[in-house]
RNA sequence: GGCGACUUAGCCAAGUGGUAAGGCACGGGACUGCAACUCCCUGAGCAUCGGUUCAAAUCCGGUAGUCGCCU
């Protein structure tokens, strides 16, 4: 028997937090957080980080697991997430992801297997002075000699995308393209329900504007000021996140703070709409369109009854 | 009331006689170790009516609207 999982994303603002404390409760469950950004220490504020007393004693994992100047990416994410399910099988208890990062999920959810070696930095920024100072046709060019079907997905000017792929080629001695092809066979080992919430996309855009005043009102400047001072960069990772670099750009002078807040709240919604596409590929999900439930808690109780098979899972096991 | 300027896609904006640049937004899409990243696709016939011309967004005139100045 497959052991149970819940997945719960949707695009940013959409109240996914909300809905995962109470589906938590009642499954007795245990939340990992599914969040490129919330696994930093002291960005509360800018990542709309769940408060301590809104878990309601719900056990949370993969939130404030790392100082903002440390590196972050999906293959430490699976590891970490996998550890935390482990755990949480062995108290009998049901993990239930939350977050908006799909690509994370993806990892986690169909195990997908990523390659032993770390990130060769050095050969990424080699590469992509590269395409800065001869374009990046060049590198497109390197790519096609070694892995030309790589080349009939990726854009010549996805520099990122084709940085890593002559990458791996360098890592494994095999084009990427072949390796994504077998990870997409794959089935989860997994019993799973894959909820993504949403919402109408007017009503979700001006969330996103309300959310973003209220980060500001809550002290967001301060916030990046903080990280600032403790010598974040804007090359970091973490402060790649939506909210950050805007601010920090203000706080350096590019940008004044008012329209700086203008672009965290395009973005953010620009964000939004990529977040569902990126859902709507995902084959087996469970569209949660708040608009179609009365209340919160009939949406609530509808995941519950669906998710009957956890109940049965654990009742099972204990025999 | 008079004089002048302006009027190009949802917004900004090039184009001053030869068949509408570009940017932004919106919408759609890609994505398998930076993913809150990175990247791709997508729209109008030029306020309106009439004239000149082989040909007009571009020239001329009428009308409307907007803005400015004057009385």
């Amino acid at each position: 028997m497959k052991r149970p999982l819940i997945i719960l994303t949707g695009p940013t603002a959409v109240g996914k937090t909300a809905l995962s404390i109470g589906l938590a409760k009642a499954l007795d469950g245990e939340i990992i957080s599914a969040d490129s950004m919330q696994v930093y220490k002291k960005m509360d504020i800018g990542t709309a980080k769940i408060k301590p007393e809104e878990m309601q004693g719900v056990k949370h994992h993969l939130i404030d697991i790392l100082e903002p100047d440390e590196e972050f990416n999906i293959a430490l994410f699976q590891k970490y997430a996998q550890k935390a399910m482990e755990e949480i099988y062995s108290r009998g208890k049901c993990p239930i992801l939350v977050g908006g990062t799909g690509f994370y999920i993806q990892s986690v959810l169909y195990d997908i297997r990523f390659s032993k070696t770390e990130a060769d930095v050095s050969y990424r920024e080699e590469l992509e002075t590269l395409a800065k100072e001869q374009g990046a046709e060049k590198l497109f060019e390197m790519l096609k000699k070694v892995d030309p079907d790589s080349c009939q997905t990726i854009h010549p000017n996805n520099v990122k995308r084709v940085v890593r792929a002559l990458e791996y080629y360098k890592q494994t001695g095999e084009p990427i393209s072949k390796h994504n092809e077998t990870q997409k066979m794959r089935t989860s080992p997994y019993q799973f329900r894959y909820y993504v919430l949403s919402l109408d996309r007017g009503i979700l855009y001006q969330r996103i504007n309300e959310r973003v005043e209220q980060m500001r009102e809550a002290g967001l400047v301060k916030e990046v000021q903080a990280l600032m001072e403790l010598g974040c960069s804007e090359h970091m990772v973490s402060m790649q996140g939506l909210g950050y670099k805007e601010i920090i750009d203000a706080l350096k002078g590019r940008d004044n703070m008012e329209h700086a807040f203008e672009r965290i709240k395009q973005e953010t919604r620009h964000f939004a709409k990529r977040q569902f596409t990126w859902f709507r590929r995902e084959k087996d999900v469970t569209w949660l369109e708040k608009e179609k439930f009365s209340s919160e808690q009939e949406l609530l109780d509808f995941c519950i009854r669906d998710c009957g098979f956890v109940k049965e899972y654990f009742k099972n096991r204990k025999k």
